[in-house]
DNA sequence: CTCATGAATGAATGGTCATTCATTTGTTGC
DNA sequence: GCAACAAATGAATGACCATTCATTCATGAG
């Protein structure tokens, strides 16, 4: 049994610990030498520990890398999903305000998690594991948004516009912002994506969304 | 000197059309086997030539994949150069439609160059070089469209509405589309990834774009 | 026909890297 | 304190792959 946490010096920590370790290792390889640059070596040396051990943990490079976009992926989910979840929200304008907060919220946009999606999306066409991993682009998710998405239409009695193509339309573009302000922050910086998404919404729901928050 | 085009057999074509036959292998492959899958000799094989030639005709791998990056690259930006700088379009909103139709053009959508594409974007954060070929994402096409946008915002009498970020919004947004459409076709068909971001444009060019087209 | 040219070939080379496992070392129960 | 255990190490192994280059061969000039 584990009587108290020893954490003197270094060695024999808890599995999960380690686990942890490795992937945060993992993140930062793959945003400083893209998926393509992640070796064992470079990982295990990231992490401050000896070659070996991302192989004890996770049975190969393989499963590590996807342990590592699990991870990214699980935490986005995680977070949209409390949105979508929570009865705390006064009303539906409320909550795709949080929608759009959370997708351009400081912990989503962190430069190496964007680039652990990134490099993992532009691998998912030939590699149909990666494919299933990125929950973001779900059909559950896509499906949540369009049924909050259609609530708003209906709260302003709009029988004109079509839920599912803005639903598609606002998630594309959330994509496209994140990928254009990652690669090139200079041409399009965070604020001006965030007011990008901000004025689509605004756009599709006048009487929800206001241009300026 | 070369008298006549020698084309019997197999051996010995010009320069221009082995290097033409070895990207069109590269796009294939990368297609294929995504970019971190592409290997010299998958390529030469790909293209019915031995190991050696690529090196031949390129100086290393690094040149080939770089060469085929531009490749797919400088294809989209001269088509939309070419719509940009014609003076056949009767109105702003006939281009602003050849735009549209420009960027869901077969030619344009077809996976293997939307492939390659992400696949270099995906690394492109930890590569400046791959940065750099990336032309569709570069401040010159974004301003030409910015021009283009603020000349119907002004034919419209619209000075409320920011150009530049209309501009970056859609870029984006035809960005997300083709990833969405690219990774799950069945989740967002192109058909639809079409009518979303005509959506988009019909609703900040009113006067302009039609939702039907 | 013969030779010179240079495109094309593909076996051989050397480097990189994931994975293994014998050994080391911290930890726990007694 | 001391086995017994388990976590951690890192040198060794073998697989894969880009690149090289001696050789082969199509081509065209004389």
């Amino acid at each position: 049994m584990v009587s108290k946490a020893a954490n003197k010096n270094r060695r024999a920590l808890p599995k999960a610990v380690r686990k942890e370790q490795l992937i945060q290792a993992t993140i930062k390889c793959i945003a400083k030498h893209g998926l393509s640059g992640v070796t064992m070596a470079r990982v295990t040396q990231e992490a401050g520990l000896s070659m070996g051990i991302a192989n004890l943990h996770f049975e190969s490079k393989d499963k590590l890398l996807l342990e590592t976009l699990q991870y990214v992926t699980a935490e986005y989910a995680a977070g949209q999903t409390a949105i979508l979840d929570s009865a705390d929200f006064p009303s539906c304008a409320a909550r795709i305000e949080a929608i759009l907060a959370f997708d351009f919220s400081p912990n989503v946009t962190e430069k190496n998690k964007l680039a652990v999606w990134f490099g993992f999306l532009g691998e998912a066409k030939s590699r149909p594991t990666y494919q299933r991993a990125c929950s973001r682009q779900d059909s559950a998710s896509e499906a949540r948004i369009t049924a909050l998405f259609q609530q708003a239409l209906d709260e302003a009695r709009d029988k004109h516009a079509d839920a599912g193509l803005i639903a598609a339309g606002y998630i594309a573009l959330v994509d496209g912002l994140w990928l254009n302000a990652l690669v090139d922050p200079r041409r399009l910086p965070w604020e001006k994506a965030y007011r990008a998404a901000r004025h689509y919404l605004a756009t599709a729901f006048p009487k929800h969304i206001k241009l300026e928050n």
